[in-house]
DNA sequence: TTATTAATTCACTATTTAGTTACTTATAAA
DNA sequence: TTTATAAGTAACTAAATAGTGAATTAATAA
């Protein structure tokens, strides 16, 4: 009765999983010229040979190991069910979370920046991406609208460029805090300062949308 | 009595010069793992012999190439003389700069995000890096003092924020237009969205600086 | 003119790398 | 039990890669 015996030796999901998730770390790590095929084989603890039979190469491995990334953010994304909030608590929702995300999911940030170096070539080809992604402009663009019917916020507010600019402004702190150190002269990287960013961000997109 | 013969054979200079900008490039597009030393001996002209010869090896040679950028971008900044303006009319100029810098620079952006990957391990080394970043985090400061004594800018916000604010709705915007194409179906990459983009990050800092 | 210095070249190496060929073996359906 | 299928392995290759040893040659100072 046991579908899934103790002793089983062959498993290919979760040999494939094994190498999505040491996929994930290196080519974070890394970037897509960085990361190693041997290096990947090695911490899956599968035979270099497997990645080639489940993946095809390695453009194929980031390319999957990308579509997981997205798929992942979106998914946790749609549950927040934003829609059915105060639309101000759902903007600071939002910032808060993307900035969580992004916090607990380094690799996010690492493989969207390899991928940007090469101009979107693997994404490009993703339907999948495409799909999840009209979802997901539709959703500013209601906490919007509904701020706008209650008085909230104020009209002609682009909703892509708000996106973006709930995005950037976690991003770039949470990328460049490397640097960042140096260049601002602050330790960026410490559970206070990112409580202090955190909150900067908030102040900085209620300020952008609320009405006067 | 010519100090600079045309039939010049050796030029130790010219070559360090071609050197640096072949690597800006290849760093540039492939991120220091993916960046070929033979291929910016190929395209510098110069022997890859005289790469090490001049510079030691790979890692050092990404850092002078990092080096030089922060000290070109941040010398175009002190020159824009912002203490000297009106402090609204001096913000909307940072703001302006550091967009056409990043846009004009792309190597720049990518240079940054490759050292982040690498958690600025060349970058701490670095002291020129340490001394152009002292007179570069007082200048907003400077600027904020003095809309705070106008009335034009609210009292208490945090310079290093701001700037760090400034540069990342323009840096996220520009490093990821070519995923963000997608992600937010939308051409990014075209003059008028580049011009959208600028004025509504003008309106981001000016809405979150200005008194109430 | 000669000696010194430094720019430049050439040929090389040890290692790493993405990708492959050919094989073995566990699993499960017939 | 047999057989087809798919999981997994070992050993390999051709090309690329960062880095080097040693010689050559142009410029310059003595």
């Amino acid at each position: 009765m046991d579908d899934k015996p103790a002793s089983r030796k062959r498993d290919s999901h979760a040999t494939r999983k094994r190498i999505l998730a040491a996929a994930k770390k290196e080519f974070a790590k890394k970037g897509f010229g960085g990361a190693r095929i041997d290096e990947i084989a090695l911490k899956s603890k599968a035979n270099k040979r497997m990645i080639y039979h489940y993946f095809g190469n390695k453009e194929a491995l980031f390319l999957k190991t990308l579509e997981d990334a997205y798929i992942d953010i979106r998914s946790a994304e749609q549950g927040l069910n934003l829609t059915a909030l105060d639309p101000e608590e759902a903007l600071i929702t939002l910032v808060k979370f993307t900035w969580n995300y992004y916090l607990k999911n380094p690799e996010f940030i690492t493989l969207v920046n390899s991928e940007n170096l090469h101009r979107a070539k693997h994404l490009k080809k993703s339907q999948i991406i495409e799909d999840i992604s009209v979802k997901f402009n539709s959703m500013v663009g209601a906490i919007l609208d509904k701020g706008v019917a209650t008085g909230q916020f104020r009209q002609g507010i682009d909703p892509v460029q708000l996106n973006i600019t709930i995005a950037a402004i976690g991003y770039y702190y949470l990328t460049n805090r490397y640097t960042g150190a140096i260049v601002y002269q602050r330790d960026l990287d410490s559970k206070s300062a990112y409580e202090e960013r955190l909150n900067f961000n908030i102040e900085t997109i209620l300020k952008l949308v609320r009405a006067p």
